[in-house]
DNA sequence: GAGTAAATACTAAGGTTTTCGTTTTACAAA
DNA sequence: TTTGTAAAACGAAAACCTTAGTATTTACTC
């Protein structure tokens, strides 16, 4: 019993994550096309990832032409909450409460952000009688 | 300007600065003395990663005795804020409200927890009026 | 079926992280 | 002053991450 690698993704993997959860699917050239003008990666380089996060089972693939297309194996919600439960452990002595209050700590938080915020805990109390 | 360098402990960097952030401040061995009895690290490589943390300015040292004293450089809170903004930003589209959406609709977040939440809410609202 | 353009597979270099053995240093005891 | 002990400094191996060049395969065209 070997014990899991992290679960999580690598800060380049995150990237390309983020780019597939935005197409739905696509081709490494799909992805390659999303990245800042400024990022000049090789298109050998985002294959590359691509058949990594696919080794990883971040992501499943199908043949179309002569390309694969790739397709997240998890939605960004579920990667989300798997990233702040490891989060909320590792820097937060495991209580949610605090990250929310470091959160609203934070000077820079607009007024519309904590309005939104309010009215997300609102919802979730009002949901939760019963 | 090759600069960079993302400001965000490793893994084992956090490991070690949580247990400093607890102490105060403590020596190579006070640190050590702290990680779980399974974690079974060798002396040199604690030593190791404290000397890693001061040259990045994460800790800083005082000679007592013949021992270094490690002394955190950055508080707990300030690292967790810059830690929630660097996740707002690579994986919630730069917008705190997604993020603790995707907190609240944890399931396994305890009454006691949402209700904490609320609290904090309110009171950052309340104290900004004016 | 052969040629060709595009895609994938293979491989590896260079960087960082994690770990620890060996050597050096500093303090203290005899 | 010499010697013993605990810590620090050094160096380096192993694992993993990022990037990309080269080789091979694939599928479409003539």
């Amino acid at each position: 019993m070997k014990k899991k690698k992290s679960d999580l993704l690598t800060e380049v993997e995150l990237e390309f994550m983020n780019e597939l959860w935005a197409l739905g699917e696509g081709t490494v050239r799909d992805v390659l096309a999303r990245l800042p003008e400024e990022r000049n990666l090789a298109y050998t380089s985002a294959a590359t990832i691509l058949r990594i996060l696919e080794q990883k089972e971040f992501v499943t693939s199908r043949k179309e032409g002569k390309s694969h297309v790739y397709i997240p194996a998890l939605a960004r919600d579920t990667y989300q909450s798997r990233t702040l439960r490891d989060l909320s452990a590792k820097l937060f002595d495991g209580t949610p409460a605090t990250l929310v209050a470091r959160l609203l700590s934070d000077e820079e938080l607009t007024e519309e952000a904590l309005g939104q915020i309010r009215a997300l805990v609102d919802r979730r109390l009002k949901n939760d009688t019963g």
